[in-house]
DNA sequence: CAAGTCGGTTCGGAAAGTGAACTGAGATCC
DNA sequence: GGATCTCAGTTCACTTTCCGAACCGACTTG
């Protein structure tokens, strides 16, 4: 039986002391916790919306204000804190007028496994219709597949063969 | 120059046709985008903590919340709405007292890439010190590695070799 | 029978989100 | 050259959600 099999039958499970997470009484500095730190910056609705249109190209201020519906305001302060972060830079497109576009950095660029990961789960589970939108990988056309990968094995596998460590960065 | 690349770099582009979203004038039923329909149930931070919490197989009401340190009210209404979607199963795992526990259904245990790929991105730029956790493939021992691949190709591949088309559950 | 645990609900105040109106720089129209 | 338009915001009043603390009821343990 894998680990992760185990923590999801063993009802009295203390298992899986790799990752770290929850609020310690001191608590000081940034959660342990990769995937909390990550919620921070793009872990809201707007937010995630918001890198979805930049991914699709829809980078200014009025045009990602239209498709989402986003108030003002929040957006503003979304981008902002996406730009903080270095998830998107503003960029001068014209002089006349001034006009900034927010483009993805790489950092930003690397979400993409998170987004597509959405989209095939929902289209998977919340699409009776079948997936509205299909990725291809474009030199062949092929449907796209996010996966877990074994590069010792060779072999493709799915999350009850995961199994968590503690890291390099790991707290005592 | 790759779908993506072209998107990423034209100040014009009005590409991407594929990814359909936004909210139009006469908006009724579900979004037609599934990243859309995705986050409008799991696209919060605390449902995702409290997803990622199931995984590490943490799973009752209580333990849930000594580890996020989520307000109760909170709580209790995120779980039911996580079990009314499906994501969650509440399973009675005593009689007395009678007590259930929230755990993960298939559709839940398909969020994984989600939060492994959420975790990768936040070790990847958020973590200075390493990862606090690293997962790796079970019978093997290896780091998992989340990605991109082409069965057509046999090749492993990055976001700009992304395209977009309609798929079969497109809207006219 | 008193105290404790688990899994909630209820409540009042604080924070965040929301739509509408306003601003201001520059372009365009007439 | 004045009126209007676009883009990218800010400000404001209002509503919704969040939050922490208190309470509750079923059951167990001492």
């Amino acid at each position: 039986m894998s680990a992760l099999q185990d923590r999801l039958e063993r009802p009295d499970a203390a298992v899986a002391r790799g990752v770290t997470g929850g609020v310690e009484p001191g608590d000081d500095g940034p959660p342990a916790c990769s995937i909390e730190q990550a919620l921070q910056l793009v872990g809201d609705r707007w937010t995630m919306l918001i890198l979805r249109d930049a991914f699709r190209g829809i980078r200014r201020f009025d045009e990602i204000r239209r498709d989402l519906g986003t108030p003002r305001a929040v957006l503003a302060e979304r981008l902002r804190k996406l730009v903080d972060a270095g998830i998107l830079q503003r960029r001068r497109y014209q002089e006349h007028p001034p006009r900034d576009e927010y483009r993805l950095t790489d950092m930003g660029r690397e979400l993409s496994p998170i987004l597509v990961a959405l989209m095939h789960w929902g289209d998977r589970w919340l699409q009776d219709a079948g997936p509205p939108t299909v990725l291809v990988h474009e030199p062949c056309g092929t449907d796209v597949h996010l996966g877990f990968h074994c590069p010792a094995c060779g072999v493709d596998f799915g999350p009850l063969e995961i199994a968590s460590r503690p890291g390099p960065g790991a707290r005592p």
